[in-house]
Parts: structure tokens; sequence; C-alpha cells
DNA sequence: AGCAACACGTGAGCC
DNA sequence: TGGCTCACGTGTTGC
């Protein structure tokens, strides 16, 4: 990393040739001096031909990584690069979490709402809502119910258990007509839906056989997933 | 893109003092001259050093994209954005078919059962087990009663619901006492695994309240992702 | 010696 | 007009 370079050479003879672009020696008298003083004629052509070479296989790259990801079209070289990064670092995240598979329960209960980041598609707007509490298999209708009050339609559910625990993930999308760009409007709804599996979690029983339950008008309990008895196997 | 520079403008005299890296007047006899040829010194000094600030943004993002994908450290440049391109395509195909994680039923009914590829976790052997059918509510009793009857222990499932159309999917373990490595264990279980979810299957009702089968959800059901509206009791 | 990769300053063009 | 991004040719360094 020479930052300065030692020295100027500035006024060697050498021109390009504003025609064809090629390397040419300017008009002088004193021929031999000047060629001798620099490099030859054809290793300074191929130098810069390399160095054109080269720049053409990395803004090639450029390209290809602007048709990967999405509105980079009118960007310069730096904010493209930062795209980039901060999609290959949010792929990450989804890829690890999710390739990986497995939805870990955790040992303490735990209510999170978040924005789904969808990563690729940019959907219409969703929702990753997840409760993490004993394995209870009596909680899923009421979770169901409380969030059927929320106007989100959900399109995945995936439940894991554990060692007494379970984790139920929910992934919903709100209606359409309901303007996605609103941030006021997914806060809005996100702490419904907060509110709505807080409430669940504080329902559960810490111990005993089955709840008072007195808000359902219908006795539509059970759907236990699996495990409708004892917890372990 | 200009490709040729249009001039030479070779001979002007300013030079890059050695010691510190700045633009400097050459020693010359045509002070003004020079001067007013070229654009004023501040103003090419301004540009050189906006053009240094430029790179070094553009190297930061390199830098930090080489810190993001792996076995890039002494790369060039070109084959490290080559790498960078590989690694977005790789995490977006398995962020597409994973990550984003909808599992979208489709239109025909559907058995599977397989080994579970675990991705990254070495562990003791997973059935990946799915069932792609009509939305019945009442299948998921069944479903639990039928797969509990295998040895199996069921760690996760994942419920999606698309216009009428219903895909299950479990991911299973077996008990630890019994050989993972035996291939012939391992097909057995799998197979008893397809014959449990095949009988549910079979015991859906075509047409019980409706008509059958016609080709196309052309009717919108809700999306009750378990509604209970029937089944026990 | 040559080749490859880098940083640099500079001209051109575009808001 | 100045501020900027880009492509270019060049000096330099390491193999």
């Amino acid at each position: 990393m020479g930052r300065g370079g030692s020295s100027s050479s500035s006024s060697n003879s050498l021109v390009l040739d504003s025609e064809r672009g090629e390397l040419v020696r300017a008009p002088t008298k004193l021929g031999q001096k000047v060629i001798s003083e620099g490099k030859s004629l054809a290793a300074l052509k191929s130098h810069s031909e390399a160095e054109r070479r080269r720049r053409e296989r990395i803004n090639s790259h450029l390209d290809t990584l602007r048709s990967l990801v999405p509105c980079t079209d009118k960007m310069d070289k730096a904010s493209l690069l930062a795209e980039v990064i901060s999609h290959v670092k949010e792929l990450k995240r989804t890829a690890v979490e999710a390739s990986k598979g497995f939805v870990i329960p955790m040992d303490i209960d735990e209510v999170r709402v978040e924005p789904h980041e969808d990563g690729v598609l940019g959907g219409p707007f969703c929702i990753r809502a997840s409760l993490c509490c004993d394995d209870r298999p009596e909680i899923l209708p009421n979770l169901r119910e409380a969030l059927e009050a929320c106007k989100l339609e959900t399109v995945k559910v995936e439940i894991s258990t554990l060692a007494g625990r379970m984790k139920n993930v929910f992934v919903m999308t709100g209606c359409k007509e309901e303007n996605s760009d609103d941030t006021e409007v997914r806060r809005l709804l996100m702490s419904s839906v907060h509110k709505a599996l807080r409430s669940v979690l504080d329902k559960i029983p810490t111990s005993s056989e089955f709840s008072p339950r007195i808000m359902l008008p219908n006795k539509r309990r059970r759907i236990s997933l699996f495990d409708s008895s004892s917890s372990s196997s």
C-alpha cells in the first residue's frame, strides 16, 4: 500500500491517441531517450489491457449482483455493495434458524411478536408470533380463539415440544385491504397479537388439572395436537 | 462510456510530492500558463481526495463482505465477488424453500415419508412425514392417534392451510434405544408411518356433506387452522 | 524477465 | 457551477 507513489515521471512523452485509444509515441525529438526511460510501448499496452480486463471482470460480477438483489438497478457501486451486505446478513439469519428447522422451546415463558422477515419476497405483511410455555395441550384452542379475535389470517403454525415445554410459532398475514405500508397499523396489529398471546399465557394453570375457563361460549376445546394426556412421549 | 480518453494532457506540470502525498506544482518556468491551462490546484486536490474517499468506501464494504463469506480471506476482489454471488444464490435457494418456510398444500392428496435431512444437526434419526389432503379439521385427532401407534416421538408439527386444502408435516424421532444406524429398522418405521398416514387419508369422507372432489377449489373456504367445529365429543 | 492485483490521480459526464 | 461517480492509464509491489 505505498500511498505516495515514489516519484513523478509525469512528463514522459507517451500519449493516448484520441482516435483509436492506442498508445503511441508523442512527437518529440528525443526518441530513444524517452523510450529507454519508460517501459516499452508493448509493455504499457499490455498492462493497460490487462487492467481493463480486470475492471471488466469486477464490474461484470457487480452487475450480476445487481440482478440478484432487488431494487439496486440504479445504485452506485458503494450503495450496491452495502445492499448486498445487508441481504447476505438477512438471508444468513433466516437460513440458519430455519434450515436448521427445529424450533426449540426454551425454559422461560416467552411471548414474541415481530414482523416476519420474508427475506426474499416483499410480501404483503407478515407477523411472526410465538409463545413458549409449559406443554399444555389445552392451550391450543385458547390460542386459536385469541388469535381469531385479531383481524389476521394465520397461514402457518409450527408447534414443537420438548421435555414438557412447548413452543408455538404462528405466521400471520394482514388483510390486503389494510395498508401494509402504514407502520402505525402494523404496530397496532402486533400489539393486539401480543396482548392476545399474553392473555393466553397468563391463563395457563401452573399446576391444576384444568382451569375454570369461562370465556368460551361453546365448549370446543380439544384438538390437542398431540399428547392430549400425559406430557411425555 | 467514452472508452478512449479524449486527449493527452500528459505533460501538465502537476506532480505528486513524494514525501507528503500532496499535489504541488512542478518546478517550471511557465507557471501561470500551466495553471490557467488545467483546473485550479484546489479543484484537483479536492477531486482526488473525493475519489480516495470513494475508493475507501467501496473497499470497506468489500472487507465486510469478506468477513461475511467464509474462506475469502486472501482472495482478490473479483474472486471475492464471485464467491459472494454464489453464496447469495445458495442462501436464496434454501431461503425460499426452507426459511421462508411456507408449506404450500397442493391440489393432489399425498402421503410422503422420508428421512429428515437435518442439514445442521446430525441428530439421532428423524423422519419427515407429510400428509396433504382436504382441509378437514377432524383428521387431526385421527392423525395423532395413528401416529401414536408408531413408536415415535413427534418433535414438531407444521400445519398449513390454503384454499380448502391442508398440509400437515410431522417431524418425528425414534426411541434412542433403537439402533439408528440400522437401515432396516428405519425402513420398517417409515413404512409403518406411511401406512398410518395412508389409513387416515383413506378415512377422510370424500363427500360426507359436500361434493367430493371437484377438481378445482373454486370455492374459497375459510382458513381455519385447526377448526374444531366437529370432531371429538 | 513477465504477469497479476492493487491504489492512485485524472478527464468525462451527470445532476 | 461544484459535487459526485465512473473508466481509464499508470506506478508499484509480490510472485
